[in-house]
DNA sequence: CTGAAAGCGCTAACAG
DNA sequence: CTGTTAGCGCTTTCAG
């Protein structure tokens, strides 16, 4: 075969054509091409018309990548979702999965492609890195996590980053997150109104958004009066075993108890079904409300009084933000509403 | 200020720096550093580490766009999840959403990045778009879909493109699924060993996955001698929606039914919800089983008895598959297998 | 309105 | 072992 193809008879032959292809086939130079393709107005619209049908029917569409390189840009945002490499969370819960998909939305409608990446939550970096090598202009980064200090390292660099969680002291980082303090109140408030006295807490505090919920809870509490009990607050991990622990914890180690704050639904459906099985009546012997209003909630049984969060605007805020860093204009932390949503459970 | 900057020190400027800033920093030239960064044996070791070392203190990595452009490679796939635009099916699914988990899991376990895209199920050609332009070597198409024309000319066209669902005739494009006909069988004998006869079959046999449930649900009762009541059929969506019509046609047409076979764990859950909250009990009155077996199934009320889908398996699958494709590699269809799990429903 | 030519950030012969 | 040079596929001045 003859070596001295050129590039574009090479390409044909791998199926793959190019601007030159186009050109060559319409007679003109691949400028031309680039210009109609682009809809340039120093292009006649005839000839445009003529090019764009021609690559239409040989499936041509520009190469991004040497686009995005001449042009010096890139519309791709990259959404990063840390996982325990111990407790193998393997993104399940539907909460995150659900704002995967409103970020997905909120992107594709101003015509940014998403990269989604899994990372070692003790890698963090690796998000950094996605940025660095140009693969993306920003990074959104969904999920729990402890890890203040590797953000703000981030921050500092520039790094145009956006978490969903909860805004911290001393934070450098930008936060997109609903309003835990008010969810926790809420919650506790309603569970309070409903003559609950002894009230638990199931969630892991040391992760800031429970951390907050938990402010939440005692604040209610302690508008109406009630005591703290420290053996009512469970740290719970997001995961069935968390609730099984924390409801074992609570009918063995606790004296009583009437309702349950669980930090998701996924915790409060699980202990639910939990407390069943063990006798007790919800909501008659122990109200539970949870957290986040996934879709399985009201179909559950009871249908689940829960703290909704706002995942369709969670998914427009995070993108917001990360598109304005990335366009270096200053940019706050963002506290979305919350709205308590009464069903059965309470 | 001076407009005779260098490309170099302009990047500089934007707090972006290429491998020219690295080599003039090092001393060498950008053919070293490269080399370096490469872990090309051409470099001594002393020289790579301090380049490496230079690198890594400047938080500088290989712009991959060029690096792609330039090696004529790519090392993303892109993933497709097709929504209804009228019935706003917002990816929502714990399936799928398990599904798109797995995958991410696989690729990133080979290095490849993910592109997640929501493109319009009426608009299926996107999604060769996302292949022509190149920003993916290859398409994962996830969800429901009766777009069989569109994704045979796709494939006709060669484009690299996956699909998860059932293998049907005359199909040009390489499906991954699970085998659904099993698994209609396998949940359907169970109800019949049960000593369930009348059994209800939830599910949109338009879905060439369900109808091969629903053969396999037929099979079943065939070999059992026990005859098909079409009426018994219920073509429900997989929405919540799609149960509460399909429970309230079962209870006000049908003279009598003692099972159901729902096509999805969330249709079960919400089935069974519905029956009790019809005063029907769970499993005494009717036995449910569902499909899927998502992460909440075995907390249920009761724990639920469902057709397991190997998601692990599909999202390795799927990807071995779209590599093999873009690499020329003939590649057939693929069909994982079910298991039932028996739990408290039936 | 159109084409020739330079170059985005990187790699890989090819010659030291 | 290292640098020079040419170009990946595209866009865009700058001259026609």
């Amino acid at each position: 075969m003859n070596k001295k193809n050129t590039a574009s008879s090479e390409a044909k032959e791998q199926g793959r054509l190019q601007m030159a292809d186009i050109a060559r086939l319409a007679g003109v130079s691949t400028s031309t091409v680039s210009r109609a393709l682009n809809k340039s107005p120093l292009i006649g619209e005839e000839t445009r018309l003529r090019i764009e049908a021609l690559a239409k029917s040989l499936n041509y569409s520009i190469n991004v990548g040497a686009q995005n390189l001449r042009l010096r840009q890139n519309r791709t945002v990259a959404v990063v979702v840390p996982f325990d490499s111990s407790s193998r969370q393997h993104l399940s819960d539907p909460f995150f999965l659900g704002i995967i998909g409103s970020i997905a939305d909120a992107l594709t409608d101003r015509g940014y492609d998403m990269l989604l990446t899994r990372v070692d939550a003790e890698e963090l970096d690796a998000a950094s890195q996605i940025y660095d090598t140009g693969r993306a202009i920003g990074v959104i980064l969904i999920g729990q996590w402890r890890h203040h200090d590797q953000l703000n390292q981030m921050a500092a660099r520039k790094v145009p980053i956006v978490v969903w969680g909860a805004q911290i002291p001393q934070q450098l980082y930008v936060t997109v997150g609903s309003d835990n303090v008010a969810g926790g109140r809420l919650a506790c408030s309603h569970l309070l109104q409903q003559g609950r006295r002894r009230i638990a807490f199931f969630g892991d505090v040391q992760l800031p958004e429970v951390a907050h919920r938990y402010q939440g809870y005692c604040q209610a509490l302690t508008a109406a009066g009630v005591a703290i009990d420290e053996s009512l607050v469970l740290p719970a991990a997001f995961t069935e075993e968390g609730a099984r622990l924390a409801v074992e914890t609570l009918q063995s180690r606790v004296s009583s108890f009437d309702a349950v704050f669980a930090c998701s639904d996924l915790l409060a459906m699980t202990a639910i079904n939990l407390f069943r099985q063990a006798g007790l009546r919800v909501p008659e012997d122990v109200a539970v409300v949870g957290y986040d209003d996934i879709a399985l909630a009201r179909y559950f049984h009871p249908p689940l009084s829960t703290v909704q969060q706002p995942i369709a605007a969670a998914g427009e805020a995070l993108v917001k933000a990360v598109l304005r860093l990335a366009d270096y204009e200053p940019t706050g932390p963002e506290l979305l509403p919350t709205e308590l949503i009464v069903r059965q459970s309470t």
